[in-house]
DNA sequence: GTGGTATCAAGAGCACTGCTCTCATTTGTT
DNA sequence: AACAAATGAGAGCAGTGCTCTTGATACCAC
């Protein structure tokens, strides 16, 4: 009798390994919403799986590996949520769907405070993001892109504020132009709005992070509303939203 | 013979001590700007100066309260920096002002990634920042207010896009009012344009860690001149620039 | 079935951390 | 000179990431 098909992992023991893995992900998690990401512990979870502490690097091969695992989980988990509550307005509707887009990426975050800082926080110094966790971290990005991509299609974007864009500049958005193209082949968006999108979508990053910092805490007595106001605003600078 | 006056401390152990207080902060400050927050040991602090690891514990109590230090530290560096270069232009020129106070921000960040990320990245769970760091954190944001105040005083601020502001908005704006108000207390700030301040001011700050995080790099080319623009355009969109 | 091998679990151990004791020494004041 | 406060050093505790060795599995080919 020939062995199975190798590529597919069904050996026994292949399957206790992932199963394994699988639990040694669920307690990081676990553990970076309770405590954060610094003081994750392998010897903790080793002890909450009931194995010796020398059994997880079976599993792990080091810490810092573990929490690349957890940035990738949490770049699509996050790009799932957004996905799930950006399709349920109407595709015409953009203003909806630009609200969907800013809520749910801010109610993502305030339920997964860790994680979000993990994503968007302040990098471990000499950490630098593995290229695996790229394409996972342009999930909600590519959701922007789409958006614009279609409002340029139906012909419905504000161009009120359109400014010039200089040739120095022209060539500085290449990369954007690029990640762009390849996302929407068929409408060529202008770097104009390129500028504006990616600048609104640091500044919903930022946003976020802002409160979820605490430091908006002196200025502002309720964060939803504060909010609501910002994300329209920016809708409309960015022009996908009408003036009110 | 009476003891002098207590209030300044002038006794020579004081002094030794406060020099010494002064040495662990600044190596602590080198070894942040090294290695970063997350591996600030205090032991590491104590070879530096050639003292037993144990003696650390006689200037500063625990590591929790020296990177409070640390904070209070970075953001009157911050501040002064960006204070500094606010200063230069002159005072009726209020988009240089604002280009100033953006542009001195981001630099501070690049030449002190690691102290940016302890101001202004994840907040360390469980580590809730003390009153202390409040007025320090605010000296920004002060300039910011204080230019928005210049630009009313003087008429100059286009309130083109000026949207109406809702009475729930606000009675939530009533904290930055009243900072606005003790700030600059010659001028009324109007709601509207507190809101405008302040999603500015978040937005540099998103962008700066953004691009500090690394976010940016497969989007732009370079940061330089994307940072430029957006600086541009935000300060359109607050209405202390022309639109170019 | 049997032998060989890759996999896994466990324990000991190293170097490091924050922090707390105790004890001796130094310093400043009365 | 005497006393008290401040300081320094060392040992020690509990915890960390990670490595190495040793023994027990489970798998696979013959």
């Amino acid at each position: 009798m020939a062995t199975p098909p190798s590529n597919t992992l069904t050996t026994a023991r292949d399957q206790a390994r992932s199963h394994v893995v699988a639990q040694v992900l669920s307690a990081a998690g676990r553990q970076l919403s309770n405590a954060g990401a610094g003081s994750l512990s392998l010897r903790a979870i080793a002890r909450e799986l009931g194995i010796a502490s020398s059994a997880i690097y079976r599993y792990v091969p080091s810490r810092d590996a573990l929490l690349t695992l957890l940035i990738v989980q949490g770049y699509d988990d996050l790009g799932a949520y957004v996905e799930d509550a950006t399709r349920k307005p109407r595709r015409a509707d953009l203003p909806r769907r630009w609200t969907a887009i800013c809520r749910s990426t801010r109610e993502w975050a305030a339920q997964h405070p860790s994680q979000w800082a993990l994503l968007y926080g302040s990098p471990v110094p000499g950490y630098a993001a593995p290229q695996d966790t790229v394409p996972p971290a342009a999930r909600v990005p590519s959701l922007v892109v789409a958006l614009l991509a279609d409002a340029v299609r139906r012909g419905r974007l504000d161009d009120g504020s359109a400014l010039p864009v200089s040739p120095r500049l022209r060539s500085t958005l290449k990369p954007a132009h690029a990640f762009a193209l390849q996302l929407a082949p068929g409408v060529d968006l202008p770097d104009e709005l390129l500028v504006r999108g990616l600048a609104a979508w640091e500044w919903l990053v930022g946003a976020v992070s802002y409160e979820l910092s605490g430091h908006r805490v002196g200025s502002v007595a309720d964060d939803d509303t504060y909010v609501d106001e910002v994300v329209h605003r920016i809708g409309t600078w960015v022009g996908l939203l009408p003036p009110r």
